[in-house]
DNA sequence: AGACTATACGGAGACAGTCTCCGTTTGGCA
DNA sequence: TGCCAAACGGAGACTGTCTCCGTATAGTCT
């Protein structure tokens, strides 16, 4: 790639980061392009489609993610303890932008989808929460990483359509906690 | 009201109902305009927002609603069945546009909405199972109509996004049933 | 260094959807 | 029948998406 193209990229997600932050999913792609100083079509070219952006703002979310089912991991505790602790940190982890939870949680299980390599990061952190508990035994059977990231993400996405805070959130994920535990 | 604005009204609201059922809550209202034979003014007058048009589609619905509930709750059987009866049939009645679960959902709890007394209906309805249930005391303490929405809203926005069938909702239907059974 | 060309750029503009404004029409009343 | 408040319609302003193509240039070859 030639070191403009290369350039603008980088400019590109830099700004497109800024703005999603700032207004949403939603934002205009074109301003997008203005706050990176180039024009539209060199947007799109890089980036022939809103969801193609969006993966690449995410690539060091990917580590963060990792990051973040180590950390609960290595939590000693109650499994419920555990699990909830997943669970809030699930619905941080993909509510950095609005109308994020429901793009991810949509997609989840959707082998086309533009974000896939984002899904399977996802519900690769939380098999590796599922293994956990189903090694004490925790959980009832038949739970699978997919089903549990798409009822956390069903939460998320109301919450984040709703604008609920942490409080409100808190006592629905305890249910699906309780739903899920043996 | 004129005759003319009443008819007109009318003829709006059933044009929407068609174009929204072919084309899902996304669509062009300018098109629901167009085949209604009314000028784009006369829409907007009538419906300052896409979601005042929404509304009043859903008039008939409401009735829906309150029948689905008498006959859920007319069941005879296990607290279990009948909450996933009502989980289910909440989720049809909440599916019936594309985009109409996470609209429902996300104005739930929300009394600046202008789909309030929407949300009041399904809460309602809901209310009078959590009655049945608690009466039996087949249901954890704290358990609210809202927070019974908000989930099954959710897993029912999740699925109308990703174009899930039902064996495939089914199952994240129980898990909130589970959690929330004693 | 200078020339060449594949690669990349920019932004005008086509297109689509939302919503408003205002000149025109009409229902219903006196 | 005449009046006018109420309602209509649709042109067009505005915003966002995305494409096309003339222009610029990075990297290469001599």
């Amino acid at each position: 790639m030639r070191a403009d193209a290369q350039r603008n990229r980088a400019r590109l997600i830099e700004a497109a980061r800024e703005v999603f932050r700032e207004q949403g999913y939603d934002a205009s792609l074109d301003e997008v392009a203005k706050r990176a100083g180039v024009g539209a079509g060199t947007l799109y070219r890089h980036f022939p489609s809103r969801d193609v952006l969006m993966d690449a703002i995410m690539q060091s979310w990917v580590d963060r993610v990792n990051d973040a089912a180590d950390k609960v991991l290595v939590h000693e505790g109650e499994p419920r303890d555990l699990l909830l602790s997943w669970f809030e940190t699930y619905v941080g982890l993909i509510s950095m932008h609005k109308g994020g939870p429901a793009k991810i949680t949509s997609a989840m299980g959707d082998q086309k989808s533009p974000i896939v390599t984002k899904c399977q990061t996802l519900t690769a952190a939380t098999q590796r929460v599922v293994d956990r508990l189903e090694a004490e035994h925790a959980l009832r059977e038949h739970i699978e990483a997919v089903q549990m990231c798409r009822l956390v993400g069903g939460v998320a996405a109301v919450a984040d359509n709703a604008n609920l805070d942490q409080t409100a959130v808190r006592p629905l994920l305890e249910v699906i906690a309780d739903g899920m535990l043996a």
